[in-house]
DNA sequence: AGCTCATGGCGAG
DNA sequence: TCGCCCTGAGCTG
């Protein structure tokens, strides 16, 4: 969860001075261009994590960029030290030197030391402000943002003849929702996937936008590590839902609607998997 | 040790 | 629409 990783990075690392190295070898000039430099603002916007690090006077190249843009993908990660667990933890590295590791940030020293390992990110690159504006510019509104503008998704969906769970999962319509969000939400709205979006109305769209920033919400401040939307209204800390237990739809065709016990359904949608419950959802 | 799959997204066809 | 990329976990033998 980008937004969960933004809130550590603001936390742990912010105003302090970062060194950086790119151990595997495939980040090599990014880390020299940002060594030494003080991360300033963390940003999270969809599935975007914006860096902000200060730029040296007289900088140019690589060092006048002031963020580093990362994108994780299905399986990028980052995985965080404190001064203790950084040395124990590295003996489950696939590589004995760390060679997995995309780029390494570190800050501090001795016991107010923290470091944090990037892995299988798909993006991570330095940009300017140009390029920045350019990729928030392609973004959808964020339910987890407080800037967010639900009227702009709701303007292209209206217009759109795609069915509401691709609309959905498209960046530039929501930005940050994923698989589980494109069919919880709905389901929580009683809107079926299916549905084209011209069709929507206005009370649902304002229904299913509400669903996703609570669900998306919820799931942020367990920390991303509990990703559900059963029982979303639990205290945080309350023991770990089963895997099994955590989702209305998500992964369970075939299974029953934990509401009205019909057999939930599933299909191809947009390349990728939707499930939906035909009698909570009809149409 | 080897296989499969995973909350994504890109480019080729 | 499909194949492919990135890494790790959870299986299988």
């Amino acid at each position: 969860m980008v937004h969960v990783d933004a809130r550590r990075f603001e936390e742990r690392m912010r105003g302090r001075v970062v060194r950086a190295s790119s151990p595997q070898g495939r980040f090599d000039d990014g880390a020299a261009a940002l060594d030494g430099r003080t991360l300033t603002r963390t940003e999270a916007y969809g599935k975007n994590l914006f860096l902000r690090f200060s730029v040296p006077r007289g900088a140019s190249g690589p060092r006048a960029k002031p963020w580093l843009l990362v994108h994780l993908g299905l399986i990028g990660g980052w995985r965080w030290y404190d001064a203790a667990a950084r040395q124990t933890d590295g003996r489950r590295l696939r590589g004995a030197d760390g060679s997995n590791r995309r780029v390494l940030l570190q800050a501090g020293r001795g016991e107010h030391a923290v470091s944090v390992d990037l892995r299988g990110a798909i993006t991570c690159r330095l940009v300017d402000d140009g390029e920045a504006d350019l990729v928030l510019s392609r973004l959808g509104a964020d339910p987890l943002r407080a800037d967010a503008d639900p009227d702009s998704a709701y303007a292209t969906i209206q217009r759109s003849q795609s069915a509401l769970g691709t609309l959905l999962l498209r960046q530039d319509v929501v930005a940050g929702a994923g698989l589980i969000w494109r069919c919880e939400a709905p389901f929580l709205a009683g809107v079926a996937p299916q549905r084209l979006g011209r069709d929507v109305s206005a009370q649902e769209w304002s229904a299913l936008w509400g669903h996703l920033a609570g669900i998306m919400a919820a799931a942020v401040d367990r920390g991303g590590a509990e990703v559900t939307t059963l029982r979303a209204d639990r205290p945080p800390g309350t023991r770990r839902v089963r895997r099994e237990d955590a989702f209305y739809l998500f992964r369970r065709g075939g299974e029953r609607c934990r509401v009205c016990g019909t057999r939930i359904r599933s299909e191809p949608m947009g390349g990728r998997t939707v499930w939906w419950c035909p009698t909570c959802q009809p149409g």
